[in-house]
DNA sequence: AACAATTTGGTAGTCACTAACATTGGAGTT
DNA sequence: AACTCCAATGTTAGTGACTACCAAATTGTT
């Protein structure tokens, strides 16, 4: 029994993917999301409706970008129990941006930072894309909450963790946004970090060396 | 001309309002949001598609809580600049959050506290829902940033001010959540401060005089 | 070549939501 | 009271996202 199913069949399926997704960005970013039908993205993309469906649930999901929740919560499971917990989620939130934006300078469409700033754009002037971005946030919240660790000292521990969690997710959506009107032209880890600090006060939140 | 319209028309209207969206919330409590189609709502209340439609431009809108927008930000811009944005906009929602339940304990269906509740309550378990009330929020937060006032003094003011009001009404949103657990049984502004408090640490936000 | 599994296409249907038009019943006027 | 005006409602037909179901094509394996 083989594991490794195939190459070629998820070679064409992750290039079917990418076309669809390339051409449906490029459609709503000219036209406009709600202008747009699923249609259209199919046509152009030289597919049919269905494999749409099958390869993007949602039409939203054809914009989403995936906020490497599993990246994060490494980071913070990782990180010293005994620091406060926005430092610990602010450190991770940072330093998960820096290797983003690090390794996305590549020629390929799908990970380079221009096609990454079309999806951001889109999904922060697109009401019906902010609200599904902003439920995204929720599950990377509770990535974060579960992360975390249970601190069996504080009674009120889960509560706190989820106070904190949705203050800096909600800081970091903030930098996203500077980030999307700059055209990613300062460095986002940055602004994140500045973001952060102009909220929670000068906490030690640069990524040094971690305690 | 008159400017007064009518009552009897007002009336009416604001019945009809209150009937569909209170047949709404019980057939989405019961059979669930997904579950139950605008049509069963009309069928319900005894009127037409169309009527819930006029008087509630999405489904959503039949289960969503305002977060008095108005208030909050009335004693954000009352209150002193010299404080820290935090205390600024965490005293505004525990106080908002506050003179919400005193006056919410009438046996008037529509502002029932039992109402507000099963509302909260959906918004919170219903994923289409959760992104709607989330990207309520966004609203709230230009609100409130508009209510801080411009701070000449510095250049990244409004960052800031974006930051640490995302930063609250996330915290807040965890408070609201918590409530909804304990079935209102604690004191809403009580949670906010305590969220607040865990988020932002021991910062002086009871609404005690004001600077 | 033959078989199994995966991917894709087509059809029909549900449901949220909109636009255009007809109808009803209060509100103010004579 | 009769009449006009206008807001509220109803009706119909349509668009578009999304699903369920079935058929066809393509790929990996025997």
């Amino acid at each position: 029994m083989m594991e490794r199913h195939s190459t070629l069949r998820e070679q064409r399926r992750a290039e079917t993917q990418r076309t669809i997704q390339a051409h449906a960005v490029r459609l709503f970013t000219e036209r406009g999301y709600d202008a747009t039908a699923i249609n259209d993205v199919a046509d152009a993309a030289g597919v049919s409706p269905m494999t749409v469906y099958r390869h993007f649930p949602t039409k939203e999901d054809l914009v989403l970008v995936d906020q490497h929740r599993q990246l994060i919560a490494e980071r913070i499971a990782a990180s010293s129990p005994a620091q406060p917990l926005v430092r610990r989620i602010g450190r991770a939130l940072i330093e998960a941006a820096a290797t983003l934006t690090s390794g996305r300078r590549t020629p390929d469409l799908a990970t380079s930072e221009q096609f990454l700033l079309d999806r951001l754009r889109l999904m922060i002037s697109t009401p019906a894309l902010r609200a599904k971005h902003l439920d995204n946030y929720y599950a990377l919240q509770q990535a974060i909450v579960d992360a975390l660790g249970d601190d069996t000292t504080e009674p009120d521990a889960a509560f706190h963790a989820h106070a904190a969690a949705s203050a800096c997710l909600a800081t970091m959506h903030t930098a996203l946004v500077r980030w999307a009107e700059d055209d990613g032209k300062t460095d986002l880890s940055t602004l994140i970090a500045a973001a952060l600090a102009a909220a929670f006060g000068d906490d030690d939140l640069t990524p040094g060396a971690d305690g």
